[in-house]
DNA sequence: CTCCTCACATACCATCGGTATGTCAAGAAC
DNA sequence: GTTCTTGACATACCGATGGTATGTGAGGAG
């Protein structure tokens, strides 16, 4: 089944670094772990790291990659437990602060990887990933006729980053009422989204 | 009137090295500027600045907080031009979408921030300065009675977050009507708060 | 004038990310 | 089976970086 114990051992190697790295990265952040831990821990040297990733940025950049596959996952699989649109826009971004509780979704995701990969690539990975069903579940949304017509990209960015900023908040916070609290102001926040319209939009041109 | 030729050459040069730091810091980033060229802009040594900071982070920290300082004065000089609590908090919002036009805000405040501080010394800050004020102005919007009473912590997190991604969003956007639609998605979005309540009110509220 | 302190400058060090080169076994060619 | 090539590493090394220990000279108190 494996063919060649070659590349059985390369794609074992790869995997040990890859999650090796996660649970350091995630744990003490980017910049506090070297590449000396990482290989010491992964049982491999340097040589073998180089081997695999043209450097440190490109290894946290496959580890956020693999992160943001993971809760694009989570995210879908709640969506998707609901056949109409807006049900699963509400399960989706509920699912998404759950899927935050992870450090390792918190630290590499919403901390570090705008810092280390720079704003834009870490935007296009979460595009590419979670971030994609959240436009998906907006634009079906707005052609549904279930919130009022308008351009989505800007409102997909202003519910990304208002859940993220959530899921930062929750992560350090002490009153376990938060998470609740938080939840409901997430869902009204949505559910304001019904009811707003037109209203005193100054200097813009109609929607789409 | 300065006190001592002393304490003017030491402010002075603390003053060059939080400028020239936050000029570099705000076009290539954190990681990506050394002491070294610092202190050779500032026209100092590396002495120099180790007599004023204990390190480089604090450094950052230092200058972290100036930025903070400004935009947190820009936003309140701008809810201040109003009296209606309404008005002033959307007036406070739209205008921290223009201060985020500033590389430096952008990058020092909103994406090297957190990595480099860790989000729990970053929030601690921004709550010291622009962060407050939005917290203020959702409490006195919420006692006004203008939007339904609830909890004012989640729903600052989720503003203000929602208001930093955006802020980025548009840095990088071409589209020059990305602005214009995100203020007017903005504002849409605060007014629709006015009709949604604690307790799932779905009902179509009036525009303004 | 004396002395001390403070605001730096100089010299140095450990560690880091990164690179160049060596090594040895797995698979291909015959 | 032998040779030969290739690829998956290991080893040794380098420049640069953040950080520290120490030197020094001018300002200010007495």
């Amino acid at each position: 089944m494996g063919q060649g114990i070659r590349e059985r051992q390369r794609e074992q190697t790869r995997g040990t670094l890859l999650a090796q790295s996660r649970r350091l990265f995630a744990t003490r952040g980017y910049a506090a772990v070297g590449l000396a831990e990482i290989v010491r821990v992964a049982g491999v040297t340097k040589g073998a790291l180089y081997h695999h990733f043209p450097g440190k940025a490109e290894l946290f950049r496959a580890v956020l990659a693999e992160v943001q596959q993971d809760v694009g996952q989570q995210v879908a699989a709640a969506a998707d437990a609901h056949a109409d649109p807006w049900a699963q826009l509400v399960a989706g971004c509920q699912e998404f602060l759950t899927a935050s509780t992870d450090p390792a979704v918190r630290r590499i995701m919403l901390v570090d990887g705008p810092a280390v990969l720079g704003w834009r690539q870490w935007r296009a990975l979460d595009e590419a990933t979670s971030g994609r069903h959240l436009a998906e579940a907006l634009t079906a949304v707005v052609d549904a006729g279930i919130i009022p017509r308008q351009p989505v990209g800007p409102l997909t960015h202003l519910l990304s980053g208002a859940m993220n900023e959530a899921a930062l908040w929750l992560a350090e916070s002490v009153d376990p009422d938060d998470l609740a609290a938080t939840r409901a102001a997430l869902t009204n926040l949505l559910h304001a989204l019904r009811c707003g319209g037109p209203a005193d939009r100054t200097g813009v041109g109609p929607g789409r």
